[in-house]
DNA sequence: ACAGGGATCT
DNA sequence: AGATCCCTGT
């Protein structure tokens, strides 16, 4: 059986928002027609759950973008998953029963081997008010949606708030955008019936400083669980530019800090899941503000201030642009597919794309408790 | 070609959202078949381009209303316009592309001389980030809207801000509103179905101080330009009030101070006009804060705070009214209208409104960088 | 505390 | 496409 208790239903609660978006994107007044192309972009998905954490995959319907969410068993207060179990769940129906969940409920999902119900607990944190809701599974062909592998040739690390910002402003004037990524920054630009927009983001000192180990902490945290390689850690960081330039394999898996669900990283995930729970626990601690959750005390240099109640990410968004580059990419994607992915901004401060020519872009956040991925197929051979 | 750079993208939003009013006017509950009505007040305007700023004359779909806007190449931070040239901007497109403008941004508009692209830049002021926008151009018919050129019989200084709050109540109670001045003030009265309301506002002593010279720097100006009659200045200074009430020629012209294209004064309306540029320009200077630019300096009594970055006023907002007349005014107006007028008061805390019976009502704004006047005519004949 | 803008729902 | 509600910014 499954059995994974949460801090903050608000997690759920902004993490459905993220996933399940079916907004009306009629931002494109030059394009009226595509207002009620999207309805719903993705209304069904197998919830993965494991004693690693849950895993979730869906495509859109239309095929064209894939949304994969990462939640780690050390980002619950309690998770225990006795054997691997999908649960196929209705984006609709998780939807309205997690708007019956308050913001600081603490929520506790369950489901039995027969995967044919989730059960959602709500407590208030004082205890003086339990709900609970069972809602009906369904049957999902886990169809393994192929998440595109890819080795990346730029990478942008930016405040998610200035990406919501550009994607929002490009979609008042047309329905594409064409991000380029050059040595002289990234590049958004779009053109439309009323005007054509070009936006340069310069990458800033700070930025490069604050960012340059963002992504990798993944790393760190293994390294120091490893906690033998803790002398290795400097070394890395300082070459890892060359690491991206250079080694294809290695740079690649610094890119790639995100992925969850390679095999070959799973043994260390193992040691890395465990002690995260207690790290879990250290963190609530730590979490005087927020639900945040930045794990191990690391040399964290991420000190965030974690402004409202809401964002749990590591850096703060006053950021500035990082931008890593093998080489010059250029590529043209849906902006309404970039506005839905931008409302994840509710869940961390940065950012990260992540781009090769004729590959799908990725839009990476990670957030306290997991990571979430959008893939997007870029438009080809596009004016 | 045209390039103009303002200091800060935030006065064009601004100056956009005052002039492309559109709202749906439904604060009048009592009316509410009216919400509709309007819609697009002016949808489109020409840009006129010159070495001395820019002026914009619109008006609006029905006829009624007529709104001219005047920026003076002082109040940029940088100016240049080799020849006329009048650009055909769509306020609808020219409002998205505005839209993409953070408030502090550094904006550059540049044209070139065949007028069917404005370019706008953009600039954050790290410069960490640059945003081009080019937006198309339209051919208008540069139909030189007769701009009613009266010598006005009352002219009414007050805060903005209480003639925002005057015509928003109003509205409440019913759809038009009848403006006179008496001596014993200026007084609002509107009558509704659920409730007539009447506002009268005295004039104050120290109104009546601080906005004497108000309107009417421009003369002072004029003179410094004139650059040869200034020791007539003080005589005219002192006597302005009795010129009011004896001279009607003379008071009409410093009346009409900001009277721009008229043809008939032409002769005289080209010392005006050319004093007024320089007014504006001392304004801007007193605005030792903004990016003013201060040409001349004139004897300057209206030395004021301009408290935030934001309103490029001459006078502090906490004014009191300043009432002239030489002769008793009694009009009235569409509330509708004074209320999509007074969101000028973003641009400057002090508003005067011109009137002479049976033409047209003149509500004009001046801020640091140029000054926005309303025409509107009268309703007659009405209850 | 109020106003304006954005997002969601009908 | 319009109206209402919520959130953010001033």
């Amino acid at each position: 059986m499954l059995e994974a208790k949460l801090e903050e239903a608000a997690l759920l609660k902004r993490l459905l928002d993220c996933t399940h978006f079916s907004s009306y994107t009629n931002e494109s007044p030059c394009s009226p027609r595509l207002c009620l192309a999207i309805k719903e972009l993705v209304t069904d998905a197998n919830f993965e759950c494991n004693e690693e954490g849950i895993n979730l995959q869906a495509m859109d319907n239309s095929h064209v973008a894939l949304v994969a969410v990462n939640l780690e068993a050390s980002g619950f207060k309690k998770f225990r998953c006795d054997r691997p179990m999908p649960l196929g769940v209705n984006l609709n129906s998780l939807t309205k029963v997690l708007k019956c969940a308050k913001d600081d409920d603490i929520c506790t999902i369950k489901a039995t081997d027969d995967v044919d119900v989730l059960n959602l607990v709500y407590e208030a944190k004082n205890s003086d008010r339990i709900a609970e809701y069972d809602m009906k599974l369904m049957d999902i062909d886990a169809e393994n949606l192929g998440i595109p592998d890819t080795d990346y040739d730029a990478r942008v690390t930016m405040p998610s708030a200035e990406f919501t910002r550009i994607v929002r402003d490009l979609s008042l004037l047309g329905e594409s955008v064409r991000i380029e990524v050059s040595k002289e920054g990234v590049r958004f630009a779009s053109d439309g019936e009323a005007a054509n927009g070009s936006i340069l983001l310069k990458q800033t000192e700070a930025a490069k400083e604050k960012y340059e180990k963002y992504g990798k902490d993944d790393e760190e945290v293994k390294d120091e669980e490893d906690e033998e390689e803790e002398e290795d850690k400097p070394k890395k960081k300082k070459i890892k530019k060359e690491k991206v330039k250079k080694e294809e394999k290695d740079g690649d898996v610094e890119m790639n800090g995100d992925d969850d669900d390679d095999g070959e990283f799973k043994a260390k995930s193992d040691d890395e899941g465990e002690e995260e729970q207690e790290e879990e626990e250290e963190e609530e601690e730590e979490e005087t503000k927020k639900k945040n959750k930045k794990r191990k005390k690391a040399p964290s240099k991420n000190g965030q201030p974690s402004k409202k109640a809401k964002k749990s990410d590591e850096v703060p968004s006053d950021g500035g642009v990082y931008v890593e580059m093998n080489q010059h990419v250029s590529l043209t994607f849906s902006l309404k597919y970039l506005v839905n992915f931008s409302k994840s901004s509710s869940l961390s401060n940065t950012v990260q794309l992540m781009m090769s020519n004729d590959v799908p872009l990725l839009v990476s956040y990670k957030f306290g408790q997991g990571v979430i991925k959008y893939y997007l197929a870029p438009k080809i051979g596009e004016e």
